[in-house]
Order: structure tokens, then sequence, then C-alpha cells
DNA sequence: CTAGGGTTAG
């Protein structure tokens, strides 16, 4: 883009902005050095875009350089610069930086809440970027398209139907449920909270879809264990003449790998490059390597990492989850090197192989990967359930008694044991990760937090629902198992959504087909 | 000439 040298500081703004829009983020930054040797001083039109580009750019430093500059120049209280330096600090993850400027902004729109929101939602913080959706609304401002979207993408990722519903409602009453973006993302919210029949009917009344549509619901089928489904709606989205992204592969292949369809994955995965000249990048591997290695072909999946040049810490995760599957633990100390030498923080590596040696009873090993990440100060996150009751949410962690009704639910529990005992349950210890007892270890499987969610569930949620149980990690195999046989012994459906995907358990079977499980 | 959103995901 050409340099607007010896122009005004117009020039300069539109030449930043155009810049900044095009994903030229080092230029935008580069002209705004150039302009201010020049004498030219940044206005509230230069502002914006420049951070912008710090923000995506990942640069924190020149973030809080303009933040500085911005004081300094009295523009903090200008709308769109305080907007954007809050978006800037929320993209960067700097939450509290992005928090200050909010609680010192003189004034608030729909923008700032949204970046609020999205913000909040971004780092994970679900029930604050609630918060955020009924602070804007109870400030009297009224949410648009941008600010809908972005809050049915929060309800989403809390996998927060009801929340998600009246967002829902809240769009058809103020006009908004015809944008795309907002059909999108409830598309999405639906079928992430396993509310797969609103999640088609909204898709089936969309005036008009795009490729995120078509991808959300292709997702959605396969996170709710369809992935036959998955690949007739990317059938319907090619007849429809709407083209497949990246992510609309990404997903695709998800389904394939979820369902187990290896032929499809493999031609799906030739046919990106060759048909729509979308090159594959980690995601797609990482996606191969999962459907390669369940389908037992792990050497098939190594070949195909020797022809990637995109390797990345999520490819090596894949591949030691499939060393995992298939016990092979020399090849998983490997892969774990490889995503420590990215991230040596990282605590899935450590998880896993623990794991591993835990299923293989090397008990020394075990030791010795827990303490290898005890001396690099990696902590995992603590797993823990949770149940939605008339608008309530109960929290659970392993063998946690800090419920009121805990002496109830634990009752619930060992009846819950006894009956599935006498229907063949026998406990797999192989999942119990600690070096003890087998009883011991019985005892840790049967106060997994999932466990006792469900136990809950089945004393507080009418009999005629379904018990609906969230965890934030993936479910363990013995309780998978376990859960599958109390929905039976009870005739409840149980619907667990684990990190990573839906369990819709009734009569005994599992809408995962058990693939999801290691 | 300026600010926010919607699809991936281990």
């Amino acid at each position: 883009m050409a340099s607007p040298a010896g122009r005004g500081l117009m020039s300069y703004n539109a030449a930043i902005s155009r810049c900044a829009r095009a994903g030229l983020y080092p230029r935008a930054l580069a002209l705004f050095r150039e302009m201010r040797a020049q004498g030219l001083r940044a206005d509230e039109y230069t502002l914006p875009p420049l951070l912008n580009s710090a923000a995506l750019l990942l640069a924190a430093p020149a973030a809080a350089a303009l933040h500085a500059l911005l004081l300094r120049a009295g523009l903090a209280s200008h709308l769109h610069v305080a907007n954007a330096l809050l978006d800037a600090y929320a993209k960067l993850s700097l939450g509290r930086a992005a928090r200050a400027v909010f609680d010192e902004m003189p004034r608030r729109d729909v923008v700032t809440w949204t970046s609020l929101l999205a913000g909040l939602a971004r780092a994970g913080a679900h029930a604050a970027a609630a918060r955020a959706y009924r602070g804007m609304v109870g400030a009297g401002v009224a949410p648009d398209e941008f600010a809908v979207a972005a809050a049915l993408s929060a309800c989403a990722g809390a996998t927060a139907l009801e929340a998600g519903r009246s967002v829902h409602a809240a769009a058809l009453r103020l006009g908004l449920a015809a944008f795309l973006s907002v059909g999108n993302s409830l598309v999405s919210m639906y079928a992430k909270t396993g509310a797969l029949r609103d999640a088609r009917a909204v898709f089936d009344a969309m005036r008009a879809r795009c490729a995120i549509t078509w991808t959300a619901l292709i997702v959605g089928y396969a996170q709710n264990g369809r992935g036959a489904r998955s690949l007739e709606v990317y059938a319907d989205m090619v007849r429809a003449g709407c083209r497949p992204d990246y992510v609309t592969f990404v997903g695709l292949l998800f389904a394939c790998s979820h369902a187990g369809f290896v032929d499809a994955g493999r031609a799906h995965f030739r046919s990106m490059t060759a048909d729509y000249g979308v090159a594959p990048g980690p995601d797609h591997y990482a996606c191969m390597v999962d459907l390669l290695s369940r389908a037992g072909r792990l050497e098939e999946a190594m070949d195909l990492l020797i022809d990637s040049a995109e390797l990345d810490a999520t490819v090596w995760k894949a591949l030691l989850g499939a060393c995992r599957v298939h016990r092979n633990a020399e090849l998983a100390e490997r892969a774990a090197e490889m995503v420590w030498r990215l991230d040596p923080t990282d605590a899935v590596p450590y998880v896993m192989l623990s794991n591993l040696y835990s299923r293989a009873r090397r008990w020394g090993d075990v030791a010795r990967i827990r303490a290898l990440m005890k001396s690099r100060g990696v902590t995992k996150e603590p797993g823990c359930s949770w149940v939605g009751v008339s608008g309530v949410m109960h929290l659970f962690h392993v063998e946690d008694r800090g419920h009121p009704r805990a002496s109830e639910i634990y009752r619930k529990l060992e009846e819950m044991t006894e009956r599935i005992r006498a229907e063949g349950y026998v406990p797999d210890t192989d999942w119990a990760l600690q070096d003890e007892a087998p009883e011991g270890k019985e005892r840790g499987l049967a106060y997994h937090s999932e466990r006792i969610a469900v136990a809950f569930g089945l004393l507080a949620v009418p009999a005629a629902a379904p018990i609906r149980v969230f965890k934030n990690l993936r479910v363990c195999g013995d309780c998978h198992t376990a859960i599958k046989m109390v929905a039976k012994a009870y005739d409840r459906e149980i619907i667990l959504r684990d990190a990573n995907c839906f369990h819709h358990m009734k009569d005994g079977d599992c809408s995962c087909g058990d693939y999801c499980l290691n």
C-alpha cells in the first residue's frame, strides 16, 4: 500500500485504516511511526485501527504504549477510542486492564458492552459474560445483532440452554432474529446445548445461509453423535452451491473421526485441497490423526504427519491421544516431548502420560510424570460436574460433600452402585489414577464428580425430564459405563456433556457409540 | 479516515 508521505493527518488515518482492514497490521503500525516522525499527532481516528492492529498481532506492549499515548493526548474518554482500547485488552486476554478501562468510561454504548461480553466469553468467564448481557439491558442499552450474536455464543460456550432461549426470545422481540449472524449463532447455540431439533428448526427457517451456518449444523450433529447426519448436511451444502471453507472441513473431519468414517474422512481430506483449494492446516491433521489412529491405523497417521509441513501442539496432542488408545508408551513420550518443546506448562501431556502408565499399571512411571509436573509447576484443571435444576446450578467436585443434600445424594449413589452391580457392572479400575489399594480405587471411581451429579439429578430432576449433566473434562471410561447402566436401570434419559462431546444415554446405550472414549 | 459479533477445538 502506498505511503501517504508528506500529506496530512487525514491521509495517514485513511491509509492506516485501509491497512488494518486488509489485515496488514505491521504495515499499519509502521505507517504510524512514519507519521509521527513527520511531527503528526494521532487523533481519535488514528487510534482505533492501531489498537485493533496491536491486538490482532498479539502485541501487548504496543497496545500499552498506545494506551499511554492516548492518555497524554486526552483521548481516553472518546467513545470510539475507549471502545477500541477495551476491545484490544480483551483480545489480548488482559482482563484486568480491560475491566479497568470499562469501569473508567464515562459513557458506554452497545459496542462497549459487546466488547466486554465477547471478551469475557472468550476467556471462558461465562457467568460474567451473562452478567454483562444483563448489565447492558439493565443500563437501558438495546442489544443489536452484534450483541445478540455474542451473547448467544457465550450461552453456547456455557451450554446454558435456558439462557440461550431467553436471548433468542429477546432477539425475536427486538426484530433481530432475521440477521444471518444471529441465525448462525442460534443454530450453534442450540446444537451445542444438545437441542438438535431446535437447531434444525432455526436452520430450516433461515432465509439465507452461509458457510458458517452449514458448518454450525455439521459440527452440531457430530458433537451429538450423529456423524452420518453431518455428512448428509455437507452433501446438501455442496448441492446448495455453498462453498465449504477451512472451518467447514475441520467440522467435517471431526464428524468423520467421531463417527469412525475412515474412508469418508480420507476422501474429504483429499477433496478439500483438490476440489476446493483449501490447504490442510494443523486442525485438519489433528482430526486425521484422531480418525486414523482410532481405526487402528497409527502407521498411516504417522505417514500423514511426515508429509505435513504444518505441525503444532494440536497435532502432537492428537497423536498423544492415539498413543493412549494403543498403549504405545514410547511414541507417547516422544509426542509429549514435542508438545513441551512448544509449551512446557501444557498440562495435557502430563495427564495423558499419567493415564497411559496408570492403565499399564506402571506406577513408577506414573509417579515420575507426577513429580515432573510438580517440579515444573504445572497444575491441571480439577474435574467438576454440574446440573441445573430450575435455574440453579449445582456444582460437584470429586468426593464432594459440600452440598446441603449431601447425605441424601450419597445414599442415592450407594443405591445406584448396588442396582448396576446387580445388572453386572464391574468397576474398571484402570481409570482410577491413584496408586492405591483396589477398594480405594473403586471408591474413587464411584465418587467422581459426574456420578455425584447424576445421583443428584435422580433426586432433583422431575422424572419425565432428561437429566442434563455437564463436565469440564472428559468423562472417564468407567463413569461412562456406569452412567449408561444407571440410565437403563432407572429408565431415565441422561444427557452428559463433557469437554469432548455430548453423551445422550438411554436404555443402556450412548449416542457417542463409545467412540469418544479411549 | 475510527470501535463490537456469528462457524473449529484438543
